[in-house]
DNA sequence: AAGAGACAGTTAATCGTTTAAGCATACATT
DNA sequence: AATGTATGCTTAAACGATTAACTGTCTCTT
């Protein structure tokens, strides 16, 4: 800028008002504005946003944290923040949680540091606090495919308590009565809530009796939920299971197909989200997915306007799932 | 650190020297050296980056530029260079091109905006003159699955022509003869040095003659692919098809399940990257993975050298592949 | 007693923008 | 002639850190 103001012989406020299209109302003569626009023009002028930051306050940026970008759920989610952020001349700095706090708390410092501008958050179990904090301190948070329960902040999430329960409803009505449930041990709400539909059509179906909720923690869950499925088939006599995340049900596929079970007729499968692997599995995974895109879009649309301000109640917005229905689950042997 | 200075009743000079541990070679008395530790504990000081990135000429972040950040591939690529790059207290900035030229100079005009302090970037094709600008201007580069020939930038990448010549190897070894490869139409030399090895390796077998490269466009790749196939088995007669990319795999598994393609009796397949997809194909998958850690890994370390300002000469590293054996690349029925 | 050297701090410029406030000059109005 | 106001531009502070250069005191040496 001072280069141009140099040449132009000017001040740098005026090449600043022009550059920013201000030449109307701050009275800046048609011939110097030309002179500048050329100039800047010749210069290949590039302003610094970091100064730019310094100065007015914002970046420009937004934190993405989420439990692994290598995740292929996280992965397509990120692309539609990105992309949504984009047109709106946002800039996405990512972050992968790995569900761990410690990791969780320090991304957000650093991000902090850096003055993101705001945050879309995959909260971590315990990581409440955190939240909290940032959200007591007025610094715009979305929370996205998970939400904490008694902290006002804003929310988009999976319709998981209806999730789960239609997938209850399918198997059920494709004649399975001995269905289980595979999920995290996580207190977190979005788990509890795909238990608690699992749980409540169960019940709703008269098959209360056959409940079976089956937790696996995050760490040991490849390892878990191969034994488990083995258990299920051979000891609880279990005819369909559902299991309640992306991971565990590549984990459950990698277990039913060690043991060499027939789906559907000794297991039926229902997975989560949506992954290729589902497509080339025999037979393809009847699944419960997740409307990615809208997540993404409805995340970056909150979390924007709460920066501009103009957000003035908490939004909290659930998405509907899709049943995929395919062979994995189709009707099962005890039905004519 | 006003706040501070004021608290404490010291100038902001110190401090800005006992928060950078410079309170020995500025010799601050230790009495003051404990109360601006004291102050910054109790007022929770955290340093503004921005302000800092200003005056320091440097941000600390990096900008990754990748084709897809959805595709797995690029979604491990980036979590181990997140991973890399926090160890450094480096942050990554995230970009999808499509393979688009016009994003990603947009992309990279976008950070430099930003002053990122390098760039680690999977170069579309006809990119050559964005990154050669890059060059030119000093600005760190790390080319990074892609390479970009006579320009004189730091890359790492597979051993791609080794890796299309084992796979070659491979199925020869396992008796088949008419052996085709599905690549992308891209003049890019990372998909031209894999053809090479194909071309290469077939020649070696004296199968000069039954060479076969079909290639497809980035934008319809999906339904060309499937067609291709289709009409290698039935036209060509082909016995066995290498896929150049992961996508390009996945597109053609659609199409064999869609054709009912027995595997590998009528069509041996081996696919690139690596996929939970081919895991649970059947049979699963043969294919040549990529070592996706080391790349990322030592395309942040090379990139930071650079930063640095400790590397002299251009860095060309080449990785090698490893031919992942199963299923689906088995004994031709032809072969004893 | 004068000079050197160590010690402990302050001042102010700087990074590249933005922007409120001020300053001339010209012209129009009464 | 005095006043008002529109026009066109400049000045300088500010954002929050870093850091070279400087200023005082003491203490020690010769």
């Amino acid at each position: 800028m001072k280069d141009i103001a140099g040449k132009v012989g000017v001040s740098t406020a005026l090449v600043s008002y022009v550059l920013n299209g201000l030449e109307k109302e701050k009275r800046v003569s048609p011939a110097v504005v030309e002179k500048i626009r050329a100039a800047a023009r010749e210069l290949n002028y590039k302003p610094n946003q970091i100064a730019r930051s310094l100065r007015s306050g914002s970046t420009n940026t937004l934190g993405l944290i989420v439990a692994d970008i290598a995740n292929p759920f996280f992965g397509q989610l990120a692309r539609v923040i990105e992309d949504e952020a984009s047109r709106f001349q946002y800039v996405v700095i990512l972050g992968s949680s790995d569900e761990d706090c410690a990791k969780s708390a320090s991304l957000i410092d650093t991000l902090l540091d850096r003055q993101v501008d705001g945050f879309i958050l995959v909260p971590s179990e315990g990581c409440a606090e955190q939240v909290e904090l940032l959200v007591s301190r007025n610094i715009p948070v979305v929370l996205t495919d998970r939400y904490l329960p008694g902290i006002p902040a804003h929310a988009v999430v999976l319709d998981n308590y209806g999730a789960t329960r239609e997938a209850v409803s399918h198997l059920v009505g494709n004649g399975y009565r001995r269905i289980a449930l595979v999920a995290y041990a996580s207190s977190l709400v979005h788990m509890q809530e795909r238990i608690r539909g699992y749980c409540e059509a169960m019940d709703a179906a008269g098959m209360g009796a056959n409940k079976l909720v089956e937790t696996v923690s995050y760490d040991s869950a490849k390892a878990d939920t191969e034994k488990l499925v083995a258990a299920l088939v051979k000891e609880q006599k279990t005819e369909a299971v559902i299991f309640a995340t992306n991971a565990l049900t590549l984990f459950g596929l990698y277990a039913v197909k060690k043991h060499n079970f027939r789906v559907p007729e000794e297991l039926a499968v229902i997975g989560f989200d949506g992954n290729e692997a589902f497509d080339f599995f025999t037979p393809p995974l009847t699944y419960l997915r997740q409307p990615v895109e809208a997540i993404g879009r409805e995340s970056v649309r909150i979390l924007l306007e709460q920066i501009r301000g103009e957000l003035h109640q908490t939004v909290h917005l659930e998405l509907k799932h899709q049943l995929v229905e395919r062979g994995s689950s189709g009707k099962s042997p005890g039905v004519d």
